[in-house]
DNA sequence: TCTGGGGTCCTAGGACCC
DNA sequence: TCTGGGGTCCTAGGACCC
């Protein structure tokens, strides 16, 4: 699948998510490069490197997108305009990448500015200007209104934020609930959430879309052993705790099946959390054939000194995994697995 | 737009308690 | 024996984002 698309690609309706063979056909003279994801992470650390010098706050959201909280900076950064001239420059030498900025009162518009000049665009909202701006723009433009929010404001003849920002409360609280009201305020470019620098990690987990349907449970119950493995040495890897387990399922219709349960103790180990995902599996299913399988880990702490905790079988696997784990570190983490997992490659 | 994989957040319903 | 109203917690599903 493509993971992302240059703008000469997009062109011709390659963009993320779309798959390599429907890709292909819609451009046939498409380049594909393999993603370097370790690559892209060393450069997105630069970039947040150099944006930490321009706040204190800084509130990543994804591998190319942050906000700055630049509250008191004036003194020091001048107008909006000033700062965001002065970080695209500071990425430009330090990195050589060009980046898009949007600078507003709030984040729900300078993220809706960032967007509006894409790319290598600099967008400022000046503050009591923020409704006119937003007003002739589509709603899909506001973040949180995706695909069914804006079917379902279309069916009431509301196309940009002008018209949701003038709609009448009880069409809103009909189809959106108590939540109706509140779309207006975005829609007039009203948000007080905060940068928030805080963000710890609520779940981890992995999943995967399988070739074909597989109906086997032996089979199903190898591939969730995998992703355990997986999610169990990410979990380890950051120090956490798992207390929930999730076990995902899709069906041959797309239907999605999710089934969780709590450990009786807090877990970074493939054993208790594969016996729980197991578990549920059995429960969940019942012979029919399935095209995904995936497991989730949640209810996350920070590592204690859960040693002292274990049983006398829990303590054998914390030793083996321990060995394991300085292999995975030293040579790679598919340096070292389960003969149960050699089975089917 | 025929559908990946990593996440976060919200909602509704039911159990349970006072 | 039947039952109000509110709060909290849990679970499952789904919308949404990148």
């Amino acid at each position: 699948m493509i993971c992302a698309a240059s703008y000469e690609a997009r062109a011709f309706g390659v963009r993320a998510a779309t798959s390599v063979h429907v890709a292909r056909a819609r451009c046939p003279n498409l380049i594909l490069i393999p993603p370097r994801h370790d690559r892209y992470s060393d450069v997105s650390r630069e970039v947040m490197e150099v944006l930490g010098g321009w706040s204190p706050i800084v509130e990543q959201v994804s591998v190319d997108e942050a906000y700055l909280d630049l509250n008191g900076t004036e003194q020091l950064h001048g107008s909006l305009e000033d700062a965001g001239r002065g970080i695209r420059a500071a990425v430009k030498s330090a990195t050589g990448l060009t980046i898009s900025v949007g600078g507003a009162s709030s984040k729900l518009v300078a993220k809706i500015a960032a967007g509006a000049e894409k790319p290598n665009g600099l967008t400022v909202v000046a503050p009591g200007s923020e409704a006119v701006w937003l007003a002739p723009r589509k709603v899909g433009v506001i973040p949180g209104i995706g695909p069914v929010a804006q079917s379902v404001l279309r069916e009431l003849d509301i196309l940009t934020c002008g018209d949701l920002a003038n709609a009448p409360d009880d069409h809103l609280i009909r189809r959106f609930g108590d939540r109706g009201p509140d779309l207006k305020l975005l829609a007039r470019g009203i948000d007080d959430t905060p940068v928030d620098d805080g963000g710890e990690r609520k779940s981890l987990g992995r999943e995967m879309t399988l070739d074909d349907d597989i109906a086997d449970p032996e089979a199903l119950e190898t591939l969730l052993l995998g992703l355990v493995e997986e999610v169990s040495y990410s979990l380890r890897s950051e120090g956490l705790l798992a207390r929930t387990v999730t076990l995902k399922l899709k069906d041959a219709e797309f239907q999605s099946i999710t089934r969780q349960v709590k450990l009786a103790q807090p877990s970074d180990l493939a054993g208790p959390i594969f016996e729980a995902a197991r578990a549920l599996l059995e429960k969940t299913a019942r012979g029919s054939a399935y095209r995904l399988i995936g497991v989730s880990t949640s209810d996350l702490g920070e590592d204690e000194q859960l040693a002292l905790f274990d049983g006398a079988a829990q303590a054998r696997e914390r030793t083996i995994t321990a060995a394991a784990d300085t292999m995975r570190r030293k040579y790679g983490e598919d340096a070292i697995t389960r003969a149960r997992l050699l089975e089917d490659e």
